[in-house]
DNA sequence: GCGCCGCATTGAAAATTTTCAATCGCGGTC
DNA sequence: GACCGCGATTGAAAATTTTCAATGCGGCGC
């Protein structure tokens, strides 16, 4: 029973040079010469949805850029508890934190339909010592992933329940390209927010019938932005 | 009316060479001829507790290396409320998020004496080109910064108001040398930990009737690791 | 020593959140 | 079409947290 695919995968990176995201993601900046440096394998790998890319304390041989779709990353407490620490969207990458070896901190799952380029570490490790241009994509990805996590703690896990609901619809929002976008389960958005499943449930509803949030079909969304802006901010 | 005081300046980095703590600094893995390209003053300066380094909006010119003592990072919501994201000890860099030139994301205010090294980011810029070692060094400031952002979310920002007291009270814990730690006012303990001063305050009071925390002198404080490690965790 | 100020503590009522259990709705199966 | 199962919703009671106000406690200046 696998829940992933491999669509396909080549020597070297042919492919990348002519990928059609690839000014969001990692190689963006890299010359014809940098992609010939590289001699491993990139797969291109789909999942579905709730589909485990790895856990929590694995060996992470592989980072993975997100071609399309989300992954949470989801944190577990020794009592129990988990919760998720950060959404990864078109551009990011999974494992930029294990990069230099470490086992994963987190467990990365995939809330729909997930593409994925499979990226050897290896790769980067030699990219890295030849070519500035990945350096600073790469600490762009830091930087992301910090000031990701710092509105994480001030704008999703501060206040009370209702405002952090609000919140986190208008940051979905916003990251979407859409007019709509994807609205988790109550209970991830409990796991994101710091409240029960009940709680996050009783919120949106409530946005709901106040027409502030309209649910579309295929979990996606639409909020009245300019309201909830105004209410919470 | 000014709460720092420069103690040294000097042009270069002379003294960097001898720093007593240099093995934990950003510069630990220069060579004598990467110092030799510094060529702008680095400040030794001192703060008293409860000054502004810098506050959220502010241009970065500086970043500034922690000696001693502890910086709080704080974010405000346009609500009005605030929200402690980081705490910052010694060998931490204060700017490291606006290293590209982006205002400052938080205030940086100093929790206890504070003395940093005020270091002019060109320095870091131009060292960035030039030297592998100060970008690896980078490298695992931005992993520690970012670890520590997740670690806030999953330990101070998820369970009940007495698991975050003691979650946050093993932390500070573990991060001191000393047998004993800093022991934040009960305000800055609730804008870590997302609750009020007075749940603060209560959860914290709860402990020293317990035994779990004493008090000692100069805000500081002794906690019975085993026994709260294993009640929380 | 006295008074003051800032912070910590405490208590009681109000508000919010969790808990627990029941029900609803919907998509897919048989 | 009836039935199942999973997630969402809802309600009511219990637990927790906030709010608001009062009091305690040290240190500091005079």
């Amino acid at each position: 029973m696998k829940n992933r695919t491999i669509e396909s995968a080549w020597r070297g990176a042919e492919r990348c040079k002519n990928c059609a995201i690839r000014h969001l993601v990692l190689f963006a900046d890299l010359t014809h010469d940098d992609f010939d440096r590289i001699h491993h394998p990139i797969d291109d790998i789909e999942f579905k949805p709730g589909s485990r890319v790895y856990l929590q304390g694995d060996e992470m041989p592989f980072v993975y850029t997100v071609r399309s779709g989300l992954i949470k990353l989801v944190q577990h407490l020794p009592n129990g508890d988990r919760r998720i620490v950060r959404i990864l969207s078109q551009g990011d990458l999974a494992g930029l934190e294990n990069l230099d070896g470490q086992p994963a901190s987190h467990e990365a799952v995939t809330m729909d339909h997930v593409r994925v380029c499979r990226i050897p570490r290896s790769i980067i490790a030699s990219l890295k010592r030849d070519t500035p241009r990945l350096h600073d994509a790469l600490l762009q990805r830091w930087q992301k992933a910090l000031s990701g996590a710092d509105n994480w703690i001030t704008r999703l896990s501060t206040g009370n329940a209702r405002s952090r609901v609000a919140r986190l619809l208008l940051l979905l929002d916003e990251n979407s390209e859409d007019d709509s976008f994807f609205l988790p389960t109550r209970e991830d958005m409990g796991a994101m927010l710091g409240i029960t499943t009940e709680s996050a449930s009783k919120m949106t509803a409530g946005f709901r019938r106040n027409g502030l949030l309209k649910p579309l079909e295929d979990h996606r969304a639409w909020i009245d932005e300019r309201e909830l802006k105004k209410q919470f901010d």
